[in-house]
DNA sequence: CGGAATGTTGAGACTAGTCAACCATAGTGG
DNA sequence: CCACTATGGTTGACTAGTCTCAACATTCCG
């Protein structure tokens, strides 16, 4: 959902630069949020979309008795605001210090007819955004608290560290994962807890997880499900195997 | 998400049509299925997508362990089945007697280029799949059985009749509801009688309900959520208004 | 009518939520 | 340097809502 997806992970080049040679002022567009600031609020008109330059984003939906979910988080390479429509029916906020450049609609558009190879990148992004919203909501209606943060912290893994680092830095506060996972922050910390009781991680820092067992973490978070988050990410899987 | 949309409906005139005139075919093309078959199934080459012409069909994805998620339903006039990746991430399933047109998917890509309003029927199509499901992750992630219950039925009473009639025919069955839901069809079941206790709705049959005090079943709908689903249908919401 | 599939109800278990207290960390100012 | 505070995170006790398992009822069909 959200229509996020990463530009500038090296198994699909040319992505930025395709969006460079788009929008000749790609450089001067970047602009700069604070934590907690919005980009795009629900309801605005979709008049750009954007790329994350540096730090985190989420995409969150309120409602008026203060009940809040997560969508997406979009990290750096990711493109969000892609909706197809003329307003956002969410709102994009950024975690932590982070920047984004801003890419106006139209020209995309535009450009999109001339380059087809534009076209069946921004095709691609949809798609595994599609797939990961896809699993999301598979977890959240039906998997415990245990299956929801094992499968989030594997997919926060491979997206921050395809090559399969075992440290993982988490720029969202609990709040955040909890309304990511539809679970409360006292569920979510609790189940921290156990995850180092049983060995799986240490937290060196309440925002660094060192996952011990990844491949048990894994495990967790695909049963049940057939599909690893991410699945196409094979050689980051593979790595993990033989870490194991 | 999945693609999902309207295109028989009375406020969008000329779909069906724009349909036809791209399919030359249309109607030799209509295919029968039986309750329970599969149209496409998850890996499946998405060769086609698909108009509805007879009946419910449902999009689910399965897991090892016996776990299922509903992620759409598909009435009379929905399209389903254009997801942007050559591959299905969801299985199409018919619930009932039912049948589907088949439209081939690059035939249509084709005319999109030529037919503006093609392309633009189908794009307001996704907006409004994508409205959706973020409410019904929303509902997922952050509802009580009541408040799903409660929206579901105030989302299939003006899907199925836009006009606000009050009663509604559901051709799924509890479990297909459950999983839709994030529920268990035990915990459905309950949830249909305490709304029969408190004088919401009557079960003149089991797939039968008539909707005795709309506004009250979706002030519950709504209590988490600012928007209806399917806000944009101003006409029906008005009548149920009346009709309180 | 009999049997299978579907749906309802009940009792009890269990997971996650709620509320409250406590702890850790980082920043601030005396 | 040390309180002091604010924010974020953890833990505990208790509660509530949903699930599980089992029995029973209903509907649908042959």
């Amino acid at each position: 959902m959200a229509y996020a997806f990463t530009a500038f992970a090296g198994d699909r080049p040319g992505i930025g630069e395709l969006l460079s040679a788009c929008f000749p002022h790609f450089e001067a567009a970047v602009v700069p949020f604070l934590a907690g600031q919005e980009v795009v609020g629900e309801g605005d008109p979709t008049e750009s979309f954007f790329l994350v330059m540096r730090g985190l984003f989420r995409a969150v939906k309120f409602t008026r008795d203060g009940r809040r979910q997560v969508f997406a988080f979009y990290m750096r390479g990711d493109i969000c605001g892609l909706e197809p429509d003329a307003t956002h029916k969410l709102s994009i906020e950024a975690v932590d210090r982070a920047a984004m450049a801003v890419l106006p609609r139209h020209a995309c558009r535009l450009r999109m007819d001339d380059d087809p190879r534009l076209n069946a990148a921004l095709f691609e992004g949809a798609t595994r955004a599609l797939t990961l919203s896809i699993d999301h909501m598979l977890m959240i209606g039906r998997s415990s608290a245990e299956e929801r943060l094992a499968w989030f912290l594997t997919m926060i893994r491979l997206r921050s560290a395809p090559s399969g680092g075992d440290v993982v830095e988490l720029a969202m506060q609990r709040q955040d994962i909890a309304d990511y996972l539809g679970l409360t922050i006292e569920t979510v910390s609790r189940t921290f807890t156990h995850f180092k009781e049983r060995g799986l991680i240490t937290l060196p820092r309440k925002r660094r997880v060192e996952i011990l067992r990844p491949d048990e973490l894994r495990r967790l978070a695909a049963a049940d499900r057939d599909a690893l988050p991410f699945p196409h990410v094979e050689p980051a899987r593979d790595l993990d195997v033989a870490a194991a």
